[in-house]
DNA sequence: TTGCAGAACTTGTCTGAACAAGTTGACCCC
DNA sequence: GGGGTCAACTTGTTCAGACAAGTTCTGCAA
């Protein structure tokens, strides 16, 4: 089923983990682990190259490949999932909707969902928490076309990313986050339980389907004392971007 | 000097930008791009991976390949450098040193620079703006093997990486940013001119040179009014990472 | 012992070929 | 017109080989 390419790139990932190779120490060659998986030369790159770009090794021309980290980063699947990421962690998701209503789409939602002004779009206002402890307030608008899944889910479903899935095959692919600061308003200051101008960290984003098609945009506010964000970037594969404000 | 693929990636870049290829719209097939650079078909596909990695294009078996998005992400340079960001957005970045001092490296230093506890490294306080307008304090720590050129740098030096590269020949290679945020304490809020419990934006990042040794480490708190950071993540390539706190 | 030159090694780039797997659109039948 | 089937097209994966370019280490000479 997987490709060949790639479970050799899990095979490295583990023997990292399990400190078979530790950090700071050197990668066997191309050639090597050619000949001990009996793939061609060209497999093997494509295995390295995914470690490559996921800052776990580093490669420079002439020289063996060097081990720079060893805890791997999250998948995708984690980081579009709040429930997949608290459970990966060993912790329980809880969840609740607050209020959700169709409302006709502003200038904004048109301009990031890429749909027409008017269009019915479903918003959805969820505190999410850790085992019980809210440490999220999630503000989401869905397009038009997934809205009315998204509205028959149950108010205290704890993965809305796996139900879609299960219910219609969404994949959610892509994702554009900008992240900043703001201070805690009263409606979030009552549903995380902080005090009002206490520091939140804000995530916008928009997740869009494999063909690019936006399914979701959301303004999520973490309680900057319980969740934290990390990228990690190489002069190669550069997803960070730093912007001005407007 | 350059390689064939990436003359191939740069060409198809300015192509979408200067919208020859327009989002939504369809690139051509391998098979094509390649008789028209008149290379071989792999050559194509390491150049539209990079392009891929970027966001700029989405791509499925089977199916064309498709345009995404027309702006592109800066390059690692313009993330690394506070003076090459704001030039490229073509403003002036300002800055100077309010406070610099060498100290044996504590706990923290030793474990982020990959140093033994006691060896000397350089703190550095600085506060950059962009127009003259603060925007950012900065907490560094440099490694004691750099710590001598930084120290010999004036004061007001609006570019300290460039700086680094042309007297030493430095280049930074790798980073990892933690981001949160942090309310605004009484020395940050003279710095930067705004009101105490303001709330910042907290970058902690640590950058490496190509062989994954540290050169720095780093506290910025942005005024959050001004600057924001932008990720974009993909099934395929996944920068971002949540973290809970400790 | 030190410093330099060169050999051996390693990664980067590129080719041309073949087959697998998924998508798209045209065509035909009902 | 609607629906389904199939062929043509396109991307994904893999191979084997070749040369370029950079690094590392060895051994020799000063």
């Amino acid at each position: 089923m997987t490709a060949r390419h790639e479970e050799i790139a899990d095979a490295l990932r583990r023997a990292i983990d399990r400190e078979e190779y530790t950090v700071g120490s050197r990668l066997p060659a191309e050639t090597e682990l050619a000949a001990h998986y009996g793939v061609s030369r060209g497999t093997v790159r494509q295995a390295v190259a995914a470690l490559t770009a996921e800052g776990l090794i580093g490669s420079r021309q002439g020289a063996r490949r060097v081990v720079l980290a060893s805890r791997r980063s999250q998948s995708f699947g984690e980081l579009r999932s709040f429930a997949q990421w608290a459970r990966a962690m060993g912790r329980e998701a809880t969840g609740r909707v607050v209020a959700q209503e169709f409302r006709p789409a502003a200038q904004e939602d048109s301009v990031r969902l890429q749909l027409p002004v008017g269009t019915r779009v479903l918003h959805v206002l969820r505190v999410r928490g850790l085992d019980g402890e809210p440490v999220l307030v999630e503000r989401t608008v869905y397009a038009d076309w997934i809205s009315a899944a998204v509205a028959a889910i149950e108010p205290d479903c704890p993965s809305v990313t796996q139900r879609l899935y299960d219910d219609t095959g969404l994949v959610f692919a892509y994702g554009e986050h900008v992240i900043d600061a703001v201070a805690c308003g009263a409606q979030d200051a009552e549903l995380l339980g902080v005090r009002r101008t206490s520091p939140l960290l804000r995530v916008r984003r928009v997740t869009t389907t494999r063909e690019g098609r936006p399914v979701e945009w959301s303004d999520d506010r973490y309680r900057s004392d319980a969740v934290s964000f990390s990228v990690h970037n190489s002069i190669d594969n550069n997803a960070l971007a730093r912007k001005t404000a407007e």
